[in-house]
DNA sequence: AAAATTGTATTAAAACATTGATACAAATTG
DNA sequence: CAATTTGTATCAATGTTTTAATACAATTTT
């Protein structure tokens, strides 16, 4: 579980966040599995070379968001579980967060079928890493 | 083109990007046509009880961006031509947002053909809304 | 050409976010 | 049951962002 991750301090991304993102990617792609543990707070921090609440925030927020399941004195793991929110709040998020690229497309002027071309690409890229 | 926007101060979202935001869904879904004007700095500060620099912020960041196009004296506009970005830079922004919906969908265990399925919904409203 | 209209620039105050130092608390290990 | 391992809480320092006050500059209108 060394050298999984990567942080960089002069990106202009917090650090805490750039940790989330890589976390949420490593639990989305299947290169973290539910019931995986993580390193430890400390642990990961030195070999971050950062402070121990930095990576603490990260695991904290990430298990607000239902992604991890941290326990005092055990650790903290990725969460196997039910998710957190309805199925109907999910695919709301969803819908906005979809939204948001489609604005974002036609402002670029990328056409639906475009879009389209791109959407099933990346789909199907994230399908065949998760079935490995 | 009054009452088209809309700010709320305490939403914990920067009024200057929730203002953008409004602005780029307008324009992404053809409320707001290439060559309209956009109300005065000014005048819709006073319309949404803002400082007028942060309407001003809101305009120039827009036109960082490629969307609007504003003139000392004569006013800010819906930019028509062509885009900054090349059709390569285009895509590769878009494939990251697509990554991070992906991203967001599967930790929140939204399996690919549900997602396929918002996501063809969600693209067909939007073409809609464009036709008219 | 003066006045009005419009966007732009500068600067400062206030609000907010990030990181770090340090101490606390629960569970496990020997 | 003491020591160790692990996550959690509190608080302060620093850095960044947002908003505002105010003045400047270009274009259009009268």
């Amino acid at each position: 579980m060394k050298n999984w991750f990567y942080l960089n301090p002069r990106s202009g991304i917090p650090m805490y966040l750039q940790l989330k993102e890589q976390i949420k990617t490593a639990v989305a792609g299947g290169a973290l599995r539910p019931r995986d543990q993580l390193p430890p707070v400390r642990e990961l921090a030195v070999a971050l070379t950062v402070n121990p609440n930095t990576v603490a925030r990260a695991y904290s927020e990430l298990e607000r968001e239902g992604i991890l399941s941290a326990e005092q004195g055990r650790g903290t793991f990725v969460n196997g579980g039910e998710p957190l929110l309805r199925e109907e709040e999910r695919q709301v998020q969803i819908k906005s967060l979809i939204d948001k690229v489609l604005v974002e497309a036609f402002n670029l002027r990328i056409t639906g079928d475009q879009l389209n071309a791109i959407w099933e690409e990346r789909l199907k890229a994230w399908e065949n890493r998760l079935q490995r």
